[in-house]
Order: structure tokens, then C-alpha cells, then sequence
DNA sequence: AGATTTGTTTAGTATTGAGTAAACTAAATT
DNA sequence: AATTTAGTTTACTCAATACTAAACAAATCT
């Protein structure tokens, strides 16, 4: 179905940041992640981001401030520069994905306080919520098991 | 840290339509799910969603065409009756987490069009980027298994 | 100290989308 | 056929947020 890759990083990044943005971050959030998976050295300065991203000064340092307080890259020093450079910090993209799969055991936490209140209600059918608690404290546990695994067998 | 629980059905709607709502959803889209999660009768009418969610009648058309279109309620019809009811479909609750879990599956797609492309660049450090993929599909893989098996496990 | 470079903050623009009221359509009842 | 009921669509308002230009602050170099 898609055989095809992409003809330029610039079309990595675009693919790879629309994807990101579905989740509700900023455009430019996707941007600097991808390309600092692929960018060449792997850490980059401000006119490097500003130029290779066509985006603004505020920008990157309003978005790589994001980046920093959520873990996601780190600031590189260079002996002798005046610039800050940003790399992707080790383990980010895993520390990403684990932030998506909280959802299951925020929902399981959800789901379990509204089942302990309709137990003090009378005449109320519980059935649905019982099942959808039940999922995701199974989808809860088993996602951080997944993850354990995956971090152990990498040396993570 | 929260041993509480809620002291009201509509506690529970908000909380968790307020969670719906993080991952880029309209407010009414969770408050609608929440509800038939709890409602009773497990069906309900638009003069239903429209008192006890206090949203308007054109939200309650609109919100419940897209959870229609996504296969997360069915309308229901009564015999004699005039009016349309919704009520949760069944599994609705397994298919909303099995579609967060694409994310995974996409970004394993959009790292291995990424490194197709690398791969014809000279001097390219495609490091990050094959690690990306790596856990992507691992991801991909063993979430969909784990979907499988609950499925398998509870007769669905 | 003055000037230059580097990064941050502020203030403003523009876009997007949620939600609703009201107009409209379709169907059923009398 | 006329009227009422049920739901959809349209047109609009409002709020939130991304993004940037320009003003600002801080640090380094001469």
C-alpha cells in the first residue's frame, strides 16, 4: 500500500509532525522531533532549526522550552561556542509513547472511582462500566508490561 | 492519593469527557460516551442528552453523527415510538483504545518510509531513527496481540 | 564601558473549531 | 391537506491557540 518513501527529510518531517499534531501537540513540537531524529550532527542549533524548519526565533524557543520540561531533548554545550544546541534525549521516543498509553490507566482510575459511586446508588445498572474497567485496568497493566520488557531486553 | 470518589453522576461525565477531550475530541463527544455509559436506561432520546449534558439539540445531531460514523453508539428504535434513542455499542470501548493504539502502527510506517529514504543519503547517521522503528513496531505488534487476547478472553 | 551576539518575552494577528439559535426539512398524526 | 413533532443544516458568535515580529534582557567580546 506504501512502498513508497519519502524524497527529501523535509518530507520525513512533514509526514512525521502531522502525525504528532493529531495528538493535540503544536506543528512545530512534531517538526523539531523529527528532525532531530534524522538531522545531521544530531544536535542543532537555533538558525539550524530556524532555517531547515522555516520557522521563527520565538518559535524554537518557545517550543524546544516544551521539549526540555517534558524530557524530550536536552541542551548540548559546545566548549568554546556562544550557541546552545538541542538533541533528542536517550529514550525520548519510548518515554513518548508511554505518555500515550497513561490514557488506559487514567481511564481505569475514571472508571473505577464512577463505579464506587453508583455502588451507593440504588437501581443503577453497572454492567458497562464494570466492563470498561475491567479493559483498562487489563490494557493498563499489560502496556507498562510491554514497555518493562522492551527497556530490559535493550539495556534501557 | 485519590481514594474519593465522585458525588454525582455528572462528576463522573465531566471527569471523564474532560479526558476525552485531552486527546483532541469535542467536550460533548465525551460527555456523550460518558453517559451512556451510566445512563439509565442504557438508551437514550435527544430530550435525554439534552437535559441531563445541558448541550443544545444541534450538538446532540452533530456529536452523535460522529460517534455513529466512528461505530461507538447505534440508534436504537422503539416500537410505537417516534423518536430515536442511542445507546453504546457493544465492544465501543475496546474499538476507542484500539484506535489510539494505531498511533503506534502509523509511526512505525512513517520511521521505516524514514529510513528507506536514509538509506539512499550518503553519510546519513540513521541511528535514532532505526531505534524509533525498532520500538514502533514492537509497539505496534504487541499492543495488537494484547487487544486479540482480551477479545479472545471475553468471548468478543 | 560600549557594542554585538544570543535567547526570551510581550503583544498582536490570524486561524481554527466548538457550540448554539434559528431556519429548514421530513415524516407522522389528525 | 393542515398541523404538529423530530431531527438536520445553516449561519453566526465566541474562545482558544499557534505563530510571529519586535521589543527586551543577558551575557560575551573588544
Amino acid at each position: 500500500m506504501s512502498p513508497s518513501s519519502y524524497n527529501s527529510k523535509s518530507d520525513f518531517v512533514e509526514a512525521f509532525s502531522l502525525k504528532i499534531e493529531e495528538l493535540g501537540h503544536p506543528r512545530i513540537y512534531g517538526q523539531i522531533l523529527g528532525w532531530l531524529l534524522i538531522c545531521d550532527p544530531p544536535h542543532q542549533s537555533f538558525p539550524n532549526l530556524m532555517e531547515n524548519l522555516d520557522i521563527s526565533k520565538a518559535s524554537v524557543s518557545n517550543v524546544t522550552r516544551m521539549l526540555l520540561e517534558r524530557g524530550l531533548i536536552e541542551k548540548v554545550r559546545i566548549k568554546g561556542e556562544r550557541q546552545i544546541y538541542f538533541k533528542l534525549k536517550e529514550g525520548s521516543v519510548i518515554d513518548f509513547m508511554q505518555k500515550q498509553l497513561r490514557l488506559a490507566l487514567d481511564l481505569e482510575e475514571i472508571t473505577s472511582k464512577g463505579l464506587e459511586f453508583l455502588s451507593k446508588e440504588k437501581d443503577t445498572d453497572s454492567k458497562r462500566l464494570e466492563k470498561a474497567n475491567d479493559f483498562h485496568r487489563f490494557l493498563a497493566e499489560q502496556s507498562e508490561n510491554l514497555i518493562k520488557k522492551y527497556k530490559a531486553d535493550h539495556d534501557l
